[in-house]
DNA sequence: GTGACATCTCTACATCTGTAGATTTACAAC
DNA sequence: GTTGTAAATCTACAGATGTAGAGATGTCAC
């Protein structure tokens, strides 16, 4: 069993979000990256980095007097973290009433629509055909 | 623009849950539903109920010393405040990979697949035929 | 070795969140 | 009116989060 599953925060989606972009990488360079957007200084990036090292989101690596930073767990893993704490808080669990709400939602093109289609199909053909070497 | 969906907390989600199953009701009310579960003293959920008050999820009347709480969020808003935070942060607004994870991760019979697309269906023809009345 | 610059380390602080004890107040029953 | 009980108020505190300044340290260029 891997790590449960982790949820981020805002602040901590924008720094692993510029560490996938850019990983190996320096906290001035995250610094740097993310400066148009959030503003903020080389001190709070570097305190949430080492933070979420702690967390087991980024791993740190130093070498001389620079810190290299990766990320700790993948883009889907987060995604599905974020998507499971809204199923099970949110949806109580319930995959269809979830989906149902995200279709009304949102604004959807017909090209959308079929691509969601197709998506169903793949993985109906899936479950039909057990699946052979998976992971 | 209603008030920007809210995002809540694990133990928020517990709350309003309770209410919206009780309400109107009062704190006690809450905090002896959510006993079995949550194991929460009667002062935690007061304070808890307070806070989301002034944060606008709960409202509350006071009826001689008793005060009465209602849910000022509908579940709809809470759900879809989730689903946002998600799809903003973890798929940066983009809506079929988040659908697509979603259907990968999790397990589906083929009847819950079935079931999804009808949804589907149903969506087109809905933008199908150009909406007269538009909101 | 002296500066200039890059980078890091340490410390701080306000706010939010989870959790709850202690004290007070209101009411109902005798 | 005294007492018991339900409900409320007040206060507190630890940990997480957002934010950052000040000072230390390493490094390269002369």
């Amino acid at each position: 069993m891997s790590t449960p599953l982790p949820e981020l925060t805002e602040a901590e989606w924008a720094i692993i979000k510029a560490v996938w972009d850019l990983e190996p990488c320096a906290a001035p360079s995250v610094q740097e990256h993310l400066h148009p957007t959030m503003n903020w200084t080389y001190s709070t990036v570097r305190t949430l980095m080492d933070r979420m090292v702690a967390k087991g989101l980024l791993s740190a690596e130093k070498i001389r007097n620079l810190t290299l930073y990766r990320a700790a767990v993948t883009r889907q893993q987060a995604q599905l973290g974020e998507l499971r704490y809204a199923l099970k808080h949110a949806f109580d669990g319930a995959l269809k009433p979830m989906v149902e709400t995200l279709l009304a939602s949102e604004k959807l093109s017909t090209a959308d629509l079929d691509e969601l289609q197709s998506l169903i199909d793949a993985r109906r053909k899936d479950s039909a055909r057990p699946p052979k070497s998976k992971r």
